[in-house]
DNA sequence: TCAAAAGTGTTAGATTTACACCCATGA
DNA sequence: TCATGGGTGTAAATCTAACACTTTTGA
């Protein structure tokens, strides 16, 4: 049984475009395309979507096959469907972005696959048209980012407010005053102060916070 | 030649979200399903995606079959790829809504097509999860509207402040001060009077406006 | 003792919201 | 003459942006 037989099928591949936040750069992480064609290329990650895979389903297997993570945090950008997009076949694209923390990212895995962090305002010329895709990444992430906390899954556990302000200025590309950031989260409830002191990133020491999900879903989400 | 041939093929379609403004109110366009599996049931328009056709082009010559008009506003909303989504096969489907001026739709056609303008209220449950898409669509095409105006693409050439006020109205799902509304108003210069008078609406008939598409190109897009 | 990052409030300006009456006209 | 939609301005409230000094402590 087949009702649509008459009609072509194509290739549906997912790439992800994952954004870490490290040393106070907004990065993302890409490697050497392994096949071809555009072997040797600066890529994005990718896989071909199976047979009886949902689309959401093959992205969070891609990202887990490159960093061995899941339940990150992934939204769909969209579908690029070019028809000569891709220099061997004829395949239809759909880009997600997904955040996470580098200090969960295991060394070993990303050497293993030859992925690099590369600074988002450095990035290299991509296979394919994979520099539309982060560039269309970046401006949704920003978008959400505005409305929405979910900046915190680029940052530890504990962070401290200037973390947090590094990171909202990194990625929405122009620096923000102290006072009023600082003003504006503290009207943030799901941002809580703990009891520890970071005293890495200064002689005084700054506090940690943490992000209280809970609290951000009963009391905040729209 | 086949760099990919070890990976499944599968069916693409795009389904276009066709949004009017017609008697105060915000409508979708939807048919009953012409083809099996779900035949008879309320549908958006769709089509497959040709083997040597972008998707871009696609939802073009989806819209245009069905309403013979080009150059639409016209935006993907993203794709949509739960394995069993469609009760036939496993399809793979992008949603693009596009925007048209309800007196440009030729009647005939409509009805050839048995094709209906629907309130966004009232949408029945459609087939698939086209209710998804519908609402995914509208979310975009609000937010979108909060920033650009696009809103002009479905009012005609010549409207007043009135129309195009109740057409924010609906959009936006709330009402809007009169006044407000025309204060922001006046400072896009992009919307201009023009000497003609409406006088089907009112007894003391209303002044016509128009969207000056070059002088926002000009000065005001981004 | 000093360099380096942490921490802290106030004020001016800009933006947004609320609000009510007169006007012109056709029926 | 009156019912109907068209058209207009001001003031309060809120939000946003600008701005500079003190604290702590390890080197």
């Amino acid at each position: 049984m087949s009702y649509y037989s008459e009609h072509a099928k194509v290739w549906v591949s997912v790439d992800v475009i994952i954004f870490g936040f490290d040393e106070g750069k907004l990065k993302v992480l890409i490697g050497r395309r392994q096949m071809d064609p555009g072997r040797g290329e600066w890529s994005l990650y990718g896989g071909f979507v199976g047979a009886s895979e949902s689309i959401d389903d093959c992205a969070e297997r891609t990202l887990c096959e490159l960093t061995g993570l899941k339940d990150l945090y992934m939204q769909q950008v969209g579908a690029f469907g070019a028809v000569d997009r891709d220099p061997g076949e004829r395949v239809i694209s759909i880009a997600y972005y997904a955040l996470i923390n580098v200090n969960h990212y295991d060394e070993r895995l990303r050497k293993e696959h030859n992925a690099e962090w590369v600074d988002i305002d450095a990035l290299p010329t991509l296979y394919s048209d994979h520099n539309d895709m982060v560039r269309m990444s970046l401006r949704r992430m920003r978008q959400k980012m505005r409305t929405q906390p979910i900046g915190f899954r680029l940052l530890p556990e504990l962070f401290t407010l200037t973390q947090l302000q590094k990171l909202y200025e990194a990625v929405g590309g122009q620096e923000i005053d102290k006072r009023n950031f600082r003003k504006r989260i503290k009207e943030m409830d799901f941002i809580e102060k703990t009891e520890f002191i970071d005293k890495k990133s200064s002689k005084r020491g700054a506090a940690l916070y943490t992000f209280n999900k809970i609290m951000y879903n009963d009391n905040f989400k729209l």
